[in-house]
DNA sequence: CGGCGGCTTGAAGGACGTCAAGATTAGTGG
DNA sequence: CCACTAATCTTGACGTCCTTCAAGCCGCCG
């Protein structure tokens, strides 16, 4: 039963394709695209070498930064998969996403200064970390890395937008499956079969389910031949019927 | 039956109090507290008065920006009340929000260059005009100008991760009311006693519920002594019994 | 092998939505 | 100022989707 073990890019421990350099910016890299047809000098590269670390791994279920910590920098995933919370006095869990190579975490930190939820990784993983100050101090010098901080900013707010609305279960699911496909694929991972890194517990906690709906939805899809899973393995077999379901949410 | 027609300071055509003119700043402006200290000079203000417009007014029903529309500028509810909402292509709304006087609207239309959603004044609305490119210029000038940017995008991820959890009716309500009145408050506004300017339709969209749903909470919590409600008037009464209700919602 | 956490499946109950009817208010024109 | 209409709001009865509770299963790792 593992023609799925191959499927996918994301296996512990895989080795990060494309790490950059002294001179080269990580492909993945949000600010990559800004600074290079910025005609970046050594000076300016200096800068961001300055103000970027490489910091991992990270394994399953260690925190990259937790709630309420100073806020003092911003991070990228590299490999790996790391999922956002908050909890509140009593211990009761929000997750408030799952963040995959290339996307950006911390940004909600700017304002109240302090981190206001838990980073947490969910497999091995490795990040960049950008401190703030100097990325601000580089942003006033370079308009396009501002405008691609102000980019990110927006970006985000409108992601959280997205599953804000009042769905069904299985409009929900198929948003979300997509939506992490479309996410994989922009990154060069294989869009249609992958890996569910988080428990089912977390995806539904996202999603505002119960964990057992999560079970059931998945399994119903799976009878009706819109997708296969095997454990957190699942494959996408009937995209345009999933976008169908997910039409209300996904306007995109 | 009119003890309420008194309260609050939300009347229509309520004179807005603190205007501006040519060298200050609206006591209310996002990015006056960035300018002063910053020792704006003359030339500064402006560039200032060259990306800011007053607009409006606006009546109730009225569209300040429309869904699709290029991104050129980002504004500020000067008076009145703006709500932004979405409409999928089947016509179900979605509301991401409520927006007062001080409050910044269109940054979510940064990333997509265009803006991702509808502006609709509930009442008399007046709106400060942001140029954005100018206002991103200026902002690489004046690092409190960018730091001010950072800080109003950064919230606004933030603040829609306030109702995005999973929560009782009646603990989405109260802390809708309180959210509110804290608002209400950090603008000069009677905190205890305000007009509910939108319809209950339109609370119980954004609070994922049904209309129904609100205005049974609504009576309860008066039968319960938490608020009194006329109307679209509402007080409260025991915001301690609130906040308690509020408290998963509102950590802070 | 045995234990444990995560996942699945079934049955029952509940919170909220839907539908429908009335009540109240607001808006409009006579 | 009042009558008339339309929109909004309220209230009740009923249905349903999802949760909760409970039990069993599976895979993993010591």
């Amino acid at each position: 039963m593992s023609q799925w073990s191959q499927h996918g890019r994301l296996q512990p421990h895989d080795p990060i394709a494309d790490d950059g350099d002294e001179v080269h910016f990580c492909s993945t890299c949000a600010f990559g695209s800004a600074c290079l047809p910025a005609g970046l000098d050594k000076t300016a590269l200096n800068e961001l070498h300055m103000l970027v670390g490489h910091v991992g791994p990270f394994h399953d279920g260690d925190i990259v930064f937790r709630s309420g910590e100073r806020f003092g920098a911003v991070f990228a995933v590299r490999a790996g998969m790391v999922k956002t919370r908050q909890l509140d006095d009593e211990g009761h869990e929000q997750v408030l996403g799952f963040h995959l190579p290339g996307e950006m975490i911390g940004l909600d930190a700017i304002h109240p200064a302090k981190y206001p939820c838990d980073a947490i990784a969910l497999d091995t993983v490795f990040v960049c970390r950008f401190s703030f100050p100097a990325l601000s101090t580089l942003a006033t010098k370079i308009p396009d890395v501002q405008g691609r901080l102000f980019d990110l900013l927006s970006a985000d707010i409108g992601k959280s937008a997205r599953y804000s609305g009042d769905h069904a279960a299985d409009e929900r699911l198929a948003a979300f499956l997509l939506d992490l496909s479309g996410r994989y694929a922009a990154r060069g991972f294989a869009p249609n079969a992958f890996r569910l890194v988080m428990p089912r517990a977390d995806i539904a906690n996202f999603l505002r389910l119960a964990a057992e709906t999560v079970s059931r939805v998945l399994r119903r899809f799976q009878d009706q031949n819109l997708i296969r899973v095997d454990g957190r393995e699942v494959e996408l077999t009937d995209k345009a019927a999933l976008r169908k379901l997910a039409r209300h949410i996904l306007r995109d």
